[in-house]
DNA sequence: CAATATATAATTGTATGCAATCAAGGCATC
DNA sequence: GATGCCTTGATTGCATACAATTATATATTG
């Protein structure tokens, strides 16, 4: 079965290459040469893996310098700050759509989302809790239906993914995020949309205020000093 | 002098290829063929132009459909309206934030970018006055300082440019929105956050739905059949 | 004549070679 | 010994050749 099929080498190169980001497994600011990726994901040439970078490039996942290569996109801490702020922003615009157009069934789908979110907490399975706990609030805004909001929310909490889940290995926020996350779907079932856009706005600051500062010295290193061999 | 330096021909193709789908050159759901556009772009390899393509897809101006090449997106009257609406809505986000912080410096901007709007109405100059409204907007926006918002309403006011241009070739609307533009500036300078973002609200609801009449049965033509040969 | 199958042309996807640029180290000079 | 220049190696940008896929036209058959 030769794998070798034509049309989609430049798209599995990006979607690997967009994993290993935003799962981490590559270091923000650190440089992506094409030799080096291309000894991982192998049988590779370069022409689709530099369409894949352009790709990620427009995601803001990588960084490109002209004949300089292709560096994991480094944020400071001002320009996660306001893509959080900015995420807020956009469930809030979402929360009163959400709430009147919201189907029974897709209030069930989140809510078994959200047991599977509890039943992960209490097996204290860090990367399955914070996966469940981004898709129920990507669900969310995808319930307001507008495919834009939606677009622009997924990618956007893609870009920042790494920096979020590096403050989300203490436990003690867990408890209060599910108790908020209940209050929230209370809210949605009840098709209440100004007191769901509040509930949101404080349940995404709490989170942010104690993630703040578990990242806040990871910086220090990170980020001034975009990069060094 | 050789042209033929080594590092940019990419982006060059890529803004070039902007500007002719934002401007319109293109018609949307068209296919872009490498070659046709090669034509025009003489002197271009097909790599570059490639590669172009990909960072439009990723802005949203071309869609690649997997060996059948890049076509103009084209957007259902669905679509334009999420996005008009998630553009009020991030107007809305920005409007507090601008009022707090915008210096005198940039309202004076901002009034010298009015002025040369009001110009270019009088002189019935269609086009400055389309970019000029928008550069005011943009503006607007840019002074909450958030950059993640700053450049997520570049590229949306950018994917549906076209489609807004469209509509706003009827002079009757102008003096009423350059009237508007003028409270706005006034709410702007009061620093008055929550009357400037009903006023952006309002401002945008009002333009769209004249827009939205004139571009109706454009749509009908161009959108529902994606292109025919 | 319609419909399907097949051959052929056109187009896209991928690999690779060459040119231009950048980075690092050695050498000469002060 | 330090500094600046030049050479050399590595890396990126671009062009082009080749492979795979899709579209088109023709022929064949019912």
């Amino acid at each position: 079965m030769s794998e070798t099929k034509h049309g989609n080498r430049t798209q599995t190169a990006a979607d690997r290459l967009r994993q290993m980001i935003v799962a981490g497994d590559l270091a923000p600011g650190q440089r992506i040469s094409e030799r080096a990726i291309r000894e991982h994901l192998e049988g590779l040439s370069r022409t689709p893996l530099r369409e894949a970078f352009k790709i990620l490039a427009g995601e803001g996942l990588v960084t490109i310098s002209p004949n300089r290569g292709a560096t994991v996109t480094a944020l400071s801490m001002a320009d996660v700050e306001d893509t959080m702020e900015l995420l807020v922003g956009l469930e809030g615009l979402a929360a009163e759509p959400a709430c009147k157009n919201i189907l029974l069934q897709e209030i069930v789908e989140i809510e078994e989302l959200h047991q599977r979110m509890v039943a992960a907490y209490r097996a204290e399975e860090l990367m399955e809790y914070f996966e469940l706990n981004q898709a129920i609030h990507q669900r969310i805004v995808d319930a307001a239906g507008n495919r834009a909001l939606s677009r622009i929310y997924a990618a956007e909490c893609a870009r920042i993914r790494r920096y979020r889940f590096a403050g989300n290995r203490h436990h003690e926020r867990w408890d209060r995020a599910v108790a908020e996350h209940e209050q929230i779907l209370g809210f949605l079932k009840d098709r209440n949309g100004s007191l769901l856009r509040e509930m949101l706005r404080a349940h995404y600051r709490n989170g942010w205020q104690v993630t703040r500062e578990l990242i806040g010295w990871e910086f220090a290193g990170t980020d001034q000093e975009p990069d060094r061999k």
